[in-house]
DNA sequence: CTGAGTGCAAACAGTTTGCATTACT
DNA sequence: AGTAATGCAAACTGTTTGCACTCAG
């Protein structure tokens, strides 16, 4: 079986992304300020697709207070240090998720009707592309891959 | 050979389409207005990944008098009616471009330097996610891809 | 102690909406 | 004639920026 619904945010993962963020950051020569660190430990904690929106709203259910602009910045700087993706799903907000050091990566099936997104696995769409980045006369550095249509709940 | 780059605007196949859309408009009881055809003929004539303000201005451009909204509701009715598609390449802006009723589709590489849009097919990439999209539970309707890296120009 | 990082508020860009006017059918 | 569609301008949403203040190193 080539393809299966990743279980999302395992905390073990999670964990060693976050101690990998410090220690790129802290390399970067870039301070561990309270506001990032909070900011960093959302995005291990969720671990798909979230939205600044979701972030700062989370941050702040948590007691913490946090800017709208600190945030956006602190995804500017993880996303540039190649820590975090950004990506569009198609309604025109952005939405972010941790970059595993491992190259694992999965992507993301987003629902027509209810716009729910889940993240899927394929090793056969990965060969795929491969093979095809190899014939490509343009360097390929990266994919992503959006399939849209109904989920489970949506179709009946 | 799997791969190639798409001849972009090929005038006959825009041509087709064009018809095709006025078809579907009337069939659907919409009015055939001067605007609404402009911008019809503006996606036609570029086939491929045009934003709302590419629209506006080349149809000022052209001594053509046109309202922003207008470009934006012609843009959502075409895609409601599934004569064009939205797609997000990254950078906050919306693009549109034709959808044919052949189903012959293409995707995009996006230059991580010059921020160019390329398009490209490949049957392996597709055959690969048409096997996918078979043992999903979701039920898989249409798909993105977009390759990220850098373009001729820019690997230099 | 010093500058990287924060937070507020104001500025921005892209897109949407209300409403009076225009023009297809 | 009647109503769908337009165009302007104002509203909105997501994101960015200027600047004085704070705190990690």
């Amino acid at each position: 079986m080539a393809a299966k619904v990743t279980t999302p945010a395992a905390p073990t993962a999670g964990m060693a992304w976050v101690e990998h963020v410090q220690a790129t950051l802290a390399a970067a020569g870039h301070r561990a300020s309270a506001p990032r660190t909070a900011v960093v430990e959302v995005l291990a904690r969720h671990g798909c697709v979230l939205t600044a929106r979701d972030v700062v709203s989370e941050l702040r259910g948590g007691g913490r207070e946090v800017g709208t602009a600190t945030v956006y910045r602190a995804l500017e700087l993880l996303e540039e240090l190649g820590l975090i993706q950004r990506l569009e799903v198609g309604e025109g907000t952005a939405r972010f998720e941790p970059v595993h050091p491992s190259g694992d990566h999965h992507h993301h099936f987003v629902c027509d009707t209810c716009g729910q997104v889940s993240p899927f696995e394929d090793t056969g769409v990965e060969r795929a592309i491969a093979r095809l980045a190899r014939r490509m006369d343009h360097q390929v550095g990266g994919h992503d891959i959006i399939l849209r249509g109904d989920c489970p709940a949506c179709v009946r």
